[in-house]
Order: structure tokens, then C-alpha cells, then sequence
RNA sequence: GGCCCGUUCGUCUAUCGGUUAGGACGCCAGGUUUUCAUCCUGGAAAGAGGGGUUCGACUCCCCUACGGGCUACCA
């Protein structure tokens, strides 16, 4: 049988990177047994439809590389991809539960419902519409004939009836067994009052229909596979595979990660941007290979050392086996630090060729670019991070306060001077860093403090890529002059 | 509350009954680069607790604690 996994996000705003994760790790597993991955759209719920939402949803799965087989921009032959798409189809499937007695009309309105809940969690106890109860209400188990067919004119739900005193055993590829009693189970309504599906009922029918061969989610679905098992039995359908994945928890503190964390924390939950106040991983300079080796170290490993991986490299070490149990705490130091490695990976032309780089160097030529790069690249741990080591280009003032007052104990209009000599008279490169050390040596200058003051005249600041690279990109004329300025600089500052 | 799932350094993780419990991020120290970063070397840092099973348990079982999820006409 074909590997055919889908992933179903429903479009209720951006796709946060749990769910991009589970979209990853499902279309690894689909791409490493040479199987299909669809993108089926779930939109059964009116009221949190967010528009938007589901261009996002595929923008931010191309821009991760992750592109469907089949889904509503993609077209495919178990089409229609979207739910709303798909109503005529869950009404033929649930007339054959209903017909085989497996499922039930209710009349209930939500209020008797909420007030029976209430009611009974007043008591200490969970309510539960289901085999203790089912006949304590309006439905087509206790409504006799005419009064049925009146009530059917109005609006109604559908229920599953579920068996009581049943062991139901599913098994989870990541977990082991699950087993349930289903007693524990309430008579889930399977058909809304507005004759939408239910997730459960519409996501069973899709997965059968569509030949999904191994359904992967995250693990908030876990409670719910019991039921669904009894759904698939209901029809007499074999069920699929099933792996539900850990999920991604907060930095620090209780709970899941939310859209709030990354707010505080300053970091993105989200691949792409969504309106113009969240920013995306994207827009925080992130290489794609960055945030997928990433999001694949959270929650599963190979099972050796190794922690960098390209798109292919993971489809080919992918293994369920790796997959973690336990929940992942998200950790940006260290996404940072992938992204790090995979921006060391590219060339200066590569990086030259984004984007989010080019903008940040308007004003240069092609040349100057890829020298700026170069100079700077090793340095980078996120794209954006191209901006403040590029200041050097610009103007030097303000010079960092505590560098000056370090520099101001050592001779620093001395080494201003010599090195305006030195740049004047056209040393540069190696010539010029010989010129200083010998100089520093014949007067008992150390040379950290001579580099440390050049740096200092130049840029500002006592950190930064290499100097004598630095007065090549800045050329003679322009090094000349800020040193002269610092000389001046400086020689203000002692005289008062 | 009920049900389900989980628990190894601060964090991500290796270990699938016998190891000095390994790696990575971060942190600290040293070295290279007579500058910055990179890089190299070293260091601190972990099996939630209690019972079993076993010659032997991080590993298997049970209990407790803690964490997470679900408990909607939301997914």
C-alpha cells in the first residue's frame, strides 16, 4: 500500500511552529517511504474562520520546501481538499451509521445541555452524554414516531452511540498501546445542528477516503483516538497507522508554547509574518535550513551525534524510533545557533542572493557586497545581524564610552598619530600590520592596545571583524579621515 | 475532579539490564589569531522519590510526586 500522510491545520490563523513540525515530521516520513503528503484544510468550524489563514498555511509550507502532493492548490484525485467543500460526502457517510444504528438524532438544545452539565459537575461528578443517560433526553432513541418526524423538521445533531463495557485497544507507533474503557466515552456528536462535521467525524471519513495510510498529529489528539477507533469499527473500515507527537512546550514556565512567549521573549512562534505586528522566522533572519533543523532537533534525534541536517539529510535519517515521548521545552539560543551553522554552510554569493540581505546593503555594488559578507559572515546568527555589523561603514560616533575610557590609559594620540603616517604614507594589509608592530615594539607599546586603539578610531567600538580587512572595505581616504577625527576626539577629551 | 500521556545535566538529547551515564546549546577557564569572531582544549552540570524483579536497573513492574494533554454543536 502507497504511504500517503496529510497534514490538516485548520485556517484559524497563522500556522505556529508546532504545527509546522508536525507538518515537517509528516511530510519526512511520506518522503522517506517514497509516499505522497496532502494538505487537506479543515474548516468545519464557521465561527473561527480566519481569512488568510489558509494562503498562510501554504505559503509557509513552500517556504519551508515542504510542498503538498495534493491539497486545494494543488489539486489531486481524492479531492475536494477542504472540509466546507466536502459536506455532501460526511452526509452520505453518516446515514450509513445511522442506518446501521450506530449513530443518533438529538434534539437537545445547548442550554438543557449546559444546565444538565452544570448540574452534575455541582455534584462532583463529569457529565457525560452517553449510555447512562441517552435516554434521559430528547433524541431519536426516546422520541416515538410523529414526534421524531417533527422534531427532525427542526435542527439537530447527530451522535455516535457508543457501546458500553468495550475495551478499546489503539495502537500508537510513538507510544505503545492505548487502551480505554468506553464508559469513559460520551455519545460525541458527530453532525453540528448547522450540518457541519465535527473534527472527529469529518477527519475519519477524510482519512479513510483519501487512503491516508498513517495519520500524524499532535499529541492534544491522543484522548480522542479511542474514539476514532470506534468510528472507523462503526463503518467496518481498517484504520491507519497512527503517531501522535509530543508537543512543544514553553521556554520557561508551565505549558505550551504560545504566540504570548514569543512576544515576551522576543523570538518568533511563526514561520512567516502575520499582519505587520508579527514577525515570523523569516523576518527575524532565519534561513530556511535553519528553523526545519531545528524544529526536527525538537523532539526527535537521529540517535548519534550528529545535529545538522539539510531537508534531505532528514528525509533520509528520519525514523520513528527517534521520535521523542515527552514534550520539548524551545530553546532560541540554540535555533539561533543551527541557523548560525547553516548560514556558515552558504556562500557569500548564496547569502548576497536573499533578499533580507540585499536590503540591509543598499548602496554597494555586487563586489562590495560579497567582500562586506565575507568579512562579516562568520559572524552571523541570524541574517539580520548583517545590520549592526555593517555599522561600521557608516559613521563611527558615538564611540562606546567604556572603550574610550579604556583606550585613554594607554597612549592613544601616540598610536593615532603613527597610524595616520603609516595610512598616509599607503601601507596597508600585511605592510601596514608589520609597519604598527615594529613600531609598537621600538617603543614599548603593546600591540593588543595599538590594534585595540585602531579599532576603536575606526568603528567605534572594540568589537568586529578583522581591522586590516576592515580598512581595506573602508578604502584610505575614509580611514584617514576617521582617524583624524578620533586624534581630534580625543585631544578634546584631555584637554578639559 | 475524571481519563490519557509523559519524566536523564539549566535546555535539546544518547543509552534499548553490566558505560568513568556520551554529545549539542548555553555558561566558566585556558590556548591560537600580538585585534574581533571563528577555531581548539579543558571544566562545572543529570537518571524526580519510594518500593519491588534481578547476581546486577537510568533501563523492566508497582506506588507517589511533578509536568503535559483532553474533558465543547473548537480543532
Amino acid at each position: 500500500m502507497k504511504t500517503r500522510v496529510r497534514f490538516a491545520p485548520s485556517p484559524t490563523g497563522p500556522l505556529h511552529i508546532g504545527g509546522l513540525r508536525t507538518a515537517l515530521f509528516s511530510y519526512l516520513y511520506a518522503k522517506q517511504n517514497q509516499g505522497d503528503f496532502i494538505l487537506r484544510i479543515e474548516d468545519t468550524d464557521q465561527n473561527r474562520y480566519i481569512e488568510g489563514s489558509e494562503k498562510y498555511i501554504q505559503d509557509a509550507l513552500e517556504w519551508c520546501g515542504i510542498i503538498p502532493n495534493e491539497g486545494p492548490k494543488y489539486g489531486g484525485s481524492f479531492g475536494p481538499y477542504r472540509q466546507s467543500d466536502r459536506k455532501n460526502i460526511y452526509q452520505e457517510q453518516i446515514q450509513k451509521l445511522i442506518d446501521k444504528g450506530r449513530a443518533y438524532y438529538a434534539f437537545d438544545s445547548s442550554e438543557s445541555l449546559s444546565k444538565a452539565r452544570e448540574e452534575a459537575e455541582s455534584k462532583g461528578e463529569t457529565f457525560r452524554y452517553g449510555h447512562k443517560n441517552r435516554l434521559q433526553f430528547k433524541n431519536s432513541l426516546t422520541l416515538k414516531n410523529e414526534k421524531l418526524n417533527e422534531a427532525l423538521k427542526g435542527k439537530y445533531v447527530v451522535r455516535l452511540k457508543v457501546r458500553p463495557g468495550e475495551k478499546v485497544t489503539v495502537l500508537d507507533l510513538i507510544r505503545g498501546n492505548v487502551q480505554v474503557n468506553t464508559d469513559e466515552l460520551d455519545d460525541k456528536i458527530l453532525i453540528k445542528s448547522d450540518g457541519m462535521p465535527t473534527y472527529h467525524f469529518a477527519n475519519v471519513v477524510d482519512d479513510e477516503l483519501m487512503e491516508i495510510s498513517c495519520v500524524i498529529r499532535g499529541e492534544e489528539w491522543l484522548p480522542s483516538l479511542p474514539l476514532h477507533q470506534l468510528l472507523y469499527d462503526a463503518f467496518e473500515w481498517d484504520a491507519p497507522q497512527f503517531m501522535h507527537l509530543p508537543l512543544i512546550l514553553k521556554p520557561n514556565g508551565k505549558g505550551k508554547l504560545s504566540k504570548r512567549d514569543g512576544d515576551k521573549g522576543g523570538f518568533p512562534v511563526f514561520p512567516l509574518k502575520w499582519g505587520e505586528d508579527t514577525k515570523g522566522f523569516f523576518e527575524m533572519g532565519f534561513l530556511k535550513e535553519g528553523m526545519i533543523n531545528y524544529l526536527a532537533l525538537l523532539g526527535w534525534n537521529s540517535g548519534d551525534d550528529e545535529e545538522l541536517y539539510s531537508m534531505n539529510d532528514l528525509i533520509r535519517h528520519f525514523s520513528i524510533d527517534g521520535i521523542q515521548k515527552g514534550g520539548a521545552r524551545f530553546d532560541y539560543e540554540k535555533a539561533r545557533w543551527v541557523n548560525h551553522q547553516h548560514i556558515l554552510g552558504k556562500t557569500s554569493e548564496e547569502l548576497y542572493q536573499l533578499e533580507i540581505i540585499k536590503k540591509q546593503l543598499i548602496g554597494f555594488s555586487k563586489e562590495e557586497h560579497i567582500a562586506i559578507l565575507e568579512l562579516v559572515k562568520e559572524r552571523l546568527y541570524t541574517l539580520l545581524d548583517l545590520e549592526d555589523e555593517v555599522k561600521f561603514l557608516k559613521a563611527t560616533y558615538p564611540y562606546e564610552e567604556k572603550s574610550i575610557n579604556k583606550i585613554l590609559k594607554g597612549n592613544p594620540i601616540a598610536i593615532g598619530m603613527q597610524i595616520n603616517k603609516f595610512l598616509s604614507g599607503g601601507l596597508k594589509g600585511e605592510k601596514l600590520k608589520n609597519g604598527l608592530k615594529n613600531w609598537a615594539n621600538e617603543n614599548n607599546i603593546p600591540m593588543g592596545s595599538v590594534m585595540q586603539t585602531f579599532r576603536l578610531a575606526l568603528v567605534g567600538k572594540l568589537t568586529g571583524p578583522d581591522l586590516f580587512d576592515i580598512c581595506k572595505i573602508l578604502g584610505k581616504e575614509v580611514s584617514l579621515d576617521r582617524v583624524n577625527t578620533f586624534i581630534d576626539h580625543i585631544n578634546h577629551l584631555t584637554k578639559n
